[in-house]
DNA sequence: TGACAATAGACAACATGGTTGTCTGTTTAC
DNA sequence: GTAAACAGACAACCATGTTGTCTATTGTCA
């Protein structure tokens, strides 16, 4: 049965959504409703360094617009503080909150769960080898996580 | 460095994004302008069967007021045509057209040898491993491509 | 130093693609 | 023959992104 090109890229979306629903509803049953790969993929580039929307929105490759929203979602839910920059009257610094890192720590528990549960099955060399073709065939080029529709969808 | 599994989840969206870019960029180059992956899936499922709107929604679960429009982008440009079913009044029939066939053909190819291209790096084998992984991995999920934002997105 | 360009963030308008709800007409099932 | 189910159309709405415009602040440089 030699697959298709189309059924390969129809394989790697599944897998991607396969671990990102899971993660998705085990966070929702813990209390953590909605929060979606999005918010995370904020949260850790937060965390990486991106103290503005403005800068947020450069590294994740999304207006600094749609930045802003996404970040007024976290401030709401308490994953995230804004406060004036001392250095700066322009600009507002972001910071991730205990409860932000709490999420995030889950959120990576569970996905690192997952691939644990699938090392299990094809061994820790054969992952690890699928890992590298992964990252040979992605190259240099950088993932956004620009995602409305189903990549934010709860898939409840 | 052993990768954590967001990273995996992001690898294998990277992966599928790095094909559908590559995909709808050249489809884009040879003239069939925001064709996007969404097209390119109600397509194959109107080909597989689904031969009315409800139907069309039905198979890839989405409300059939969204196949319904995706539908009218794909008559509206000559794709698929739609007539009254002679045998039920209320349906109206999808057929796929030459022009539906050619685009899903040439799409196809340009998939298939970015698998091609692929398999050369990694070996025919390995790739046959690797999507046997990624299908048990997927296990029975439907593969769901309701897809705005990125997914839809065409990427320059 | 003073003027002009660049930047941060707010706000509004709009695009895309999905959803639900309602309505009409047709078919199917008792 | 009547009631339920179904197809499709239409409208309203939601989510998430975009561009455009505006103000305030900062940085640059003549």
């Amino acid at each position: 049965m030699s697959r298709s090109g189309a059924d390969l890229a129809l394989l790697l979306l599944g897998s991607y959504r396969s671990m990102v629903n899971a993660a998705t509803s085990e966070l929702a049953s813990r209390g953590y409703k909605d929060f979606k790969p999005i918010h995370e993929f904020a949260l850790r580039a937060i965390v990486a360094g991106a103290d503005s929307a403005s800068d947020l929105g450069r590294r994740t490759s999304v207006s600094k617009q749609a930045a802003a929203k996404t970040i007024a979602v976290l401030v709401e839910r308490g994953f995230v503080v804004s406060a004036p920059d001392p250095n700066d009257a322009r600009r507002k610094r972001l910071q991730v909150t205990g409860a932000g890192l709490e999420v995030m720590s889950q959120g990576e528990a569970i996905l690192e769960n997952l691939r644990e549960k699938w090392k299990k099955q094809i061994g820790s060399t054969e992952l690890a080898s699928l890992e590298a073709r992964l990252t040979a065939l992605v190259g240099d080029a950088a993932i956004r996580i620009d995602a409305p529709g189903w990549v934010a969808q709860d898939s409840g």
